[in-house]
Formats: C-alpha cells, structure tokens, sequence
RNA sequence: GCGAAAAUAGCUCAGUUGGUAGAGCACAACCUUGCCAAGGUUGGGGUCGCGAGUUCGAGUCUCGUUUUUCGCUCCA
C-alpha cells in the first residue's frame, strides 16, 4: 500500500467513526482548523491524562497549573513574540519572490532623495562658489517637484503603516509604479501581514479597548507564574510545572490534517534548574520522554531525536522526538534548553525578580529552563497512525482494527447480547449498569455479533463481551480480545480485575518506572 | 504564498458526444438470525462545494471562489 492512501485512509477514518471532524463543515470548513468527535475527544483525553499522570503523579517535584489565554500584551513583548515576525510581505507573480513592501516604498523614496541631490551636485557645478544650496532647493520647479512628490509619497506610507493599512501598501506601490527588481514586471500579489499571533479586542469600547493576544504557545503563562507556584507550593529547584491547554498560530502554511493546526493543543513542562545544570537535565528529559513514548508499544525503531542546527533565539539545546508518520518522520515533541532567557526577559519587562533563592547553594539566581513540549493533536495523529491496520483473515476477508493501547482506547467495553430477545438484552444491560461506573461502555444489540464485533475494532475497543442463553444459568459471559479475535468464556464478577487491569492508565504508567 | 490535482448520498465511487441524479456499503423500522461485516421487505437521505457565464437545456463546457491533497516556499 502506497503511503499516501494509507494517510488518506486514516483521515477518511477518522470522520467516518467520530474521530475528527473538519471545523464548519456546513460552511465549506475553515482552513486548518479541526473539529474532535464523539470517539476523537475520548482518546485525546485519555492521551492528556496518560501525560499528566506521568508527569504529576510519577515525579514528586512536578505541578501542574491552567493559566489563561490572554495574557498581558507586554508578556508577548518580552518574549520576543511581537517583535519576532511583524512585517507587510508582498509577493512578485513574475519572479516569484518576497519582499517586505514597506522596505520597498522606502527604497522608492530614497530614490526620490536621490534624484533631488543629483540635481543639487549638477547645479553646484554650475554656479560654482557663489550657490546658495538652501535657496536652490527651495526654489527650483523641478526640485520642489520632486520634494512634494516625496512627502506626499511618505505622508500616505506613515498613515498606512500606522493604520495597518496593507490595501494602502500596495497602492502606494502600484501608483509608483515600483517594479520587481529581478523581473521588472509590477504584477504583484496583495500585501500580506504575516503575523504569526492572532490579535483581539479586549475592553468593550473601541476607545478604552487593549488589544491582546491568543497565546502562541503555554510556556509563558508557566513563566509569568513561577514565583507564585515556587513560594505557594514551596518548590526547591530544581521543579517542574506542567500545563495542557490550546495555543493559537496563524501558520502561512497549515496542512497535513491536524498536523499543523491554527488552533491546536500543547502539553507542555517547564523545569527550573540551577544555571550551568542545564545541559545535564536536558538529556535527562530526553531519555524521559523518549521512555514515555515507547511504553506505547508502538515500537522504538519508529521514533528516533533530531538535534536543531539553527537554534531559536532563546535556546542552548534543541531536540525533537520524530515519530514515523504515513508521510515520513515528524516533530511530535521538541526539548528545549530555554537557558534562563524568558525569565530574565520577564525581570526585564516587568521590573519584578524573577529570582530563586537556592539554599544548598546559598545565593539568588534565575533559574535556567528545560522545556518538554509535546502536541496533543500531532501525538493523536501518531497514536492513530501506529494503531490503523488493515488485517486479512483467514476466510479472506479484511478487518479493520484500531490497535490502539487500551489505556487510550474511547471506549474499553462492548456489551453484546447475542441475540436480542430471550431475556439477554435485559441481562446485558444489568451488566452495563454495574461497570459503567468504572469503564466506558458500549451497550449494542443492532446486527449480527460478527457486525457488532468489527464495529467495536474500527474505534479501539479492547474488549468485548457477549451475553447468550448460558450465561442466564450461570453467569459467564464471553470476552472476545481485540487484537487476538479469540475468546475466553468468564465469570461476570471477575471481568471488573480481567479488564480492569489492562485498562487502567497506571498499568501503562508502571511501564515508565 | 506559488504551481498542480481533486470536490457527486454519512463512506467509497460511477455518471458516455451537454438531455429529468445512480450503485455498493452505511443509516432507520420490521422479519429472520446461536460467535467474527449473513438474508429478506420497506424507508429516509443529494438544488452534483459555492457563484457567475455559454446554451433551448450544465453534474458534464468556460471563468471566479472555497476547501482538501501533493510539490516548492515559510515555520519566532
């Protein structure tokens, strides 16, 4: 099977059994950006709990917090987010390149300007050592010409970039008739501003309004809160606090299904360490969350690191965890040496110590800052991936099953009567009201048992359970395994410890010990 | 963003040189049915992504647009 239609196959999949759902489909859908089904948002549950269970229950000195959103403007400041990637872009049709638009009418001034002096240099020539420079300029027809056309030109670019006036941009372009300087053609693209954040209003009045941010990642809401979580909690460094929520970006490129989303969920830590530790936690995290990845048991060899070359600007160490998707090894997971820059930057900003006092060490520092990112949709879209399978049987037919591990499974149980009259249906639904306590259930007396079985493979459902006339007489029922299609006939009282066992996420938790 | 391709029922797809919209699966009801997608009967569901244009007539031809996929580009 070619890569591709095995990717086709589990996007295809994915809608027709509840798992994720385009965003607005009604309305043609909304470029990249996804909805989670009745299926998909149980296992991506189940996976945020796999993650915050071994980050918070497995390591005494890590915490979790939920920090907002919206944060404070100044925050997105400090973190270099604003500054970072602000500029009107404009395209060339012809050659194809980019150029910042607002560096174009520049140049086009600065062209103007220099008209003006060759005219000046021309005329000092002229009338030697009695020219009156300051006169010259502002009586010459031609010069004055060109001095108007210049504050003209500059009047209209000073009022389109402080409006954000793109439309604007690009007219003033046009009618300077600016061309391309490698095709020489004036066939351009609309002017784009390629912020990365989104951007809203908050305060309900235009004039008293702020505008404030849709975070483009976590991490900073863990920043801003160090010092309340290291004194309330009374944290010693080196510790850890640990976030799952949405972060927004608005990609220039957003594809590949919920690979690269404009609204998309992190799982994110940050810990605090002594400076000049860092490299060493580093490498700690990363053999921590490679091991949190193959207690998945969806086998070692399909992921592997990829060291950064090119560092972002806050980092000393960069590292992802690539898992083997249908299109080739991709970032699920970055760890990040953030040295001791956003804390700092934060100090900076905010005028507030971001110090910690260390007691062994007996003197204030800021700490430096390993980060475990990981995203939630990319790690759904490698556990589906790893779990698809299309299995031929023994008559020849195909079956396909989600072989996904039953700790993540949507649903853990389906309770089957065998046929639906005899008193059966009324025993299995006694059944389902003594477990549903404990296990996602699906109760389904619709179609054959064989029908029943494959549809409980399509989502994941380790385990199923059938109720005939025998189990009326002495209570056993038959549990048929996912993956193994074999079945093994129990009694009713031992399914809560049988199943129990292999569903519960701490069995998957006592892998990472 | 540029280039290419695609869009018809919930899913997978067919639809001839332009002439009243189809199949299989799925779904619902009933019957039948003792363990791996069984059978029967009946039923619901589509202004063919959207908008213009050409035409007596457009799912089919043309243009635009939206969404998706692929390649390039971008990714603090």
């Amino acid at each position: 099977m070619q890569i591709q239609d095995v990717f086709k196959k589990i996007v295809s999949h994915s809608k027709e059994y509840g798992f994720v759902f385009q965003s607005s489909e009604i309305y043609d859908g909304l470029g990249a950006v996804y909805d989670y089904g009745q299926m998909g948002v149980e296992l991506k549950n189940n996976i945020k709990k796999y993650w915050w269970d071994s980050m918070t229950l497995m390591y005494e000195n890590i915490v979790g917090i939920d920090s907002a959103i919206f944060m404070h403007p100044t925050v997105w400041k400090a973190s270099g987010h604003v500054d970072a990637f602000n500029d009107p872009l404009i395209d060339n049709k012809e050659s194809k390149k980019r150029y910042r638009a607002d560096v174009l009418i520049e140049e086009h001034l600065a062209k103007i300007d220099d008209k003006i002096e060759k005219e000046v240099e021309k005329a000092k020539k002229r009338f030697g050592e009695s020219f009156d420079e300051k006169m010259y300029r502002e009586t010459n027809p031609r010069i004055m010409g060109y001095q108007e056309e210049r504050d003209t030109i500059h009047a209209r670019f000073s009022k389109a970039l402080n409006d954000s006036d793109l439309e604007g941009l690009r007219q003033i372009i046009i009618d300077c008739e600016i061309a391309c300087p490698i095709s020489g053609t004036r066939n351009w693209t609309e002017v784009r501003q390629f912020n990365l954040m989104f951007s809203t209003e908050m305060g309900s009045t235009s004039e008293g309004s702020t505008k404030v941010y849709l975070r483009p990642e976590n991490a900073q809401g863990i920043f801003v809160n160090f010092l309340n979580v290291q004194k309330t909690g009374r944290m010693r460094v080196p510790f850890g606090i640990v976030q799952t929520g949405k972060a927004f970006r608005n990609e220039i490129v957003a594809r590949q299904f919920i690979f690269r989303m404009r609204e998309f969920e992190q799982m994110e830590m940050q810990f605090f360490v002594p400076p000049g530790e860092e490299l060493e936690w580093f490498e700690y995290w990363k053999a921590e969350r490679l091991k949190w990845h193959h207690a998945l048991g969806f086998g070692a060899e399909n992921y592997q690191f990829h060291d950064h070359e090119k560092m972002a600007h806050y980092a000393n160490a960069a590292t992802d965890i690539e898992y083997r998707m249908p299109f080739g090894f991709k970032e699920v997971e970055g760890i990040h040496s953030r040295t001791d820059y956003d804390l700092a930057q934060h100090e900076k900003f905010s005028g507030k110590k971001m110090q910690y006092f260390d007691p062994e060490k007996n003197k204030s520092y800021i700490p430096y800052v390993v980060e475990t990112s990981i995203g939630v949709d990319r790690m759904f879209l490698s556990v589906l991936a790893a779990s698809y399978a299309e299995e031929k049987l023994e008559n020849g037919e195909t079956r396909v099953v989600l072989r996904l591990p039953a700790q993540l499974a949507p649903i853990k149980l389906a309770i089957l009567p065998l046929v639906r009259k005899d008193g059966l249906p009324e025993k299995a639904r006694e059944i389902l009201n003594s477990l549903k306590f404990e296990f996602a259930c699906h109760y389904d007396e619709k179609d054959s048992i064989g029908k029943r079985y494959r549809r409980q493979d399509a989502i994941g459902t380790p385990f199923c359970i059938t109720i005939d006339h025998q189990t009326l007489e002495d209570n056993m029922v038959t549990v048929r395994n996912r993956d193994t299609m074999e079945q093994e006939r129990i009694s009713i009282d031992a399914l809560r410890t049988v199943i129990g066992d292999q569903v519960d996420m701490k069995s998957l938790l006592k892998k990472l010990v």
